[in-house]
Order: structure tokens, then C-alpha cells, then sequence
DNA sequence: TACAACATTAGAGTATAGTCTATACTTGTA
DNA sequence: TACAAGTATAGACTATACTCTAATGTTGTA
């Protein structure tokens, strides 16, 4: 599929998706048997790369964290090894986030309550 | 005290403790009896709410939230009501992001079980 | 009293993550 | 075939959140 389509699958404008791929997070490949033009395609895996970022995005993953993310996720140049690693460190940043906002849900819970007690 | 104690005891350069005054974030005093000079003094409420600008920014709040947060923390102007209303809206969007995390950490969980099982 | 350390303001610079414009070429449809 | 719609690239622009520099004045200590 072209930009367009893809845009319009996955809601994310083609300014966007190329950011992304100026990036380095998606990659479309060139018709070569086509000389007329030099459209980019992309594929379903593409699809699904975008809903990761928008995903990954939403949880507060700056572009560079996405990309080691994804390169764990479809990159076969690194090893398991290196895989995991990146893996569990995605896994420690968001337990560690997930900590800090319960510790910021308990102190905004308790001031409510205390502006509700005091009548403030 | 003035901004470089305030800076040591909070850890936030004297820089960022002025971007946070111009951003309406805190408010320093001036001493009117004194005329040689126009320094800003701060009190321990300002290290307070610095710390609670440090805890709301880690945790992905923005400037303007971490304002709405903090004129239901300390401002006297607002209603109770209003106060409820900003601190419920701001437990929403916490429960929200940590929902979002869980389907991450699900997400990535899977995904490095799916890299050992398969050995790639 | 010299002078280092500290204070203020204005404004410039940086990084991140887009968002938009301009230019130019290509494709599909009435 | 005209022309609207789609595509590519370069580069300008925006918003957020700092971060730093310059100019200028004040304070405290040897």
C-alpha cells in the first residue's frame, strides 16, 4: 500500500508516518520494477509497527526508546541476548513508572479527602 | 531564603526555578523593606511545591496540569468543588496511564517469551 | 576596598516531536 | 487531455520544557 492507505488504516497523518521513517522507526521499500515513479510501499507489518509506536508513545516511550524497542521486536541482526536485555529494561522503566504514579494516586486521593474533611 | 539555597535544597538549578516562576508555577516574595536590591525570597511551602513538581513531571504531567494540580493544592480562590473536580480528572488520567502501562507490560512480557520459546 | 559569589532580566539556544508549506513530479478519472 | 488527487523532498515553523549567555547590579569577606 501507499502513504495514504496507510494513513488512513492506522489514523496517523503522512507528515507522521514519514517523521517515522526520517526516524528510523518504520521503513517502506521501493517497486524497483517501476520507473515511472518512486513511490514508497509499505506492508501489513508496517501496520502494526505504527499501532506499537502509538502504543509505546502513549506510555511516555521517546521515539529512541521506541526504536531499541522495535529493533528488539523485528531486527534479526541483534542477538537474543541483546534482545532480552532491552526487553527487560522496557519492563523495569515501566514497573518503575507504574510505582510512581500509585505513590501520585495516593497523595492527590488523600488531599482529596482532606479537602473534603476540611471543607477547603 | 533566596533562589541558590532554594536550588540546593531542591536539586533544581536556579535556571529551571525561574522557567517554573515565569510558568506560574511558584511565587517568590519580596522583601519591601529592603530597597538596595529586589532578590525574591522563598518559603518552605516553594520547596514543598517544588518537590510536587518533580513527583507530577516524572510522572508525565505536563506544565499547565502540574498548575491546574497545584492552584487545587494551594490556592484559597477556587471553590471546593472546582478543587474535587481537578483532582478527580487528575486520578482518572493516572488510572488511565497505568492501565495502558499493564497492556504494555503484557505486551513486552509476551513478546520476550514468544524471543526464548523461539530462540530468535 | 577589591573581588568573588550571588541576584535579576531579557533574550538566545537546544532537544523532542511533530506539523506545515513550497516545489515539482505522477497517477487516475471525467 | 485537462486537472484533481496523490507522492517525494527540503526546509520552515510550532509547542513544550528547559538551559544558557550577557549585561548589570548587590552582597559578603579577606
Amino acid at each position: 500500500m501507499l502513504i495514504n492507505e496507510l494513513s488512513k488504516i492506522t489514523g496517523i497523518t503522512a507528515h507522521t508516518i514519514r517523521f517515522y521513517e526520517k526516524s528510523g522507526l518504520i521503513k517502506g521499500k521501493r517497486d524497483e520494477t517501476v520507473k515511472s515513479n518512486n513511490y514508497f510501499h509499505y506492508d501489513d507489518e508496517t501496520v502494526e509497527k505504527l499501532e506499537l509506536i502509538r502504543d509505546a508513545k502513549s506510555v511516555g516511550f521517546t521515539i529512541s526508546e521506541i526504536g531499541e524497542l522495535m529493533d528488539a521486536w523485528y531486527n534479526n541482526k541483534i542477538t537474543m541476548e541483546e534482545k532480552i536485555t532491552v526487553l527487560d529494561e522496557k519492563l523495569v522503566s515501566i514497573d518503575e513508572r507504574i510505582k510512581q504514579l500509585k505513590q501520585m494516586k495516593k497523595m492527590i486521593s488523600q488531599f482529596k479527602k482532606d479537602v473534603i474533611e476540611d471543607n477547603c
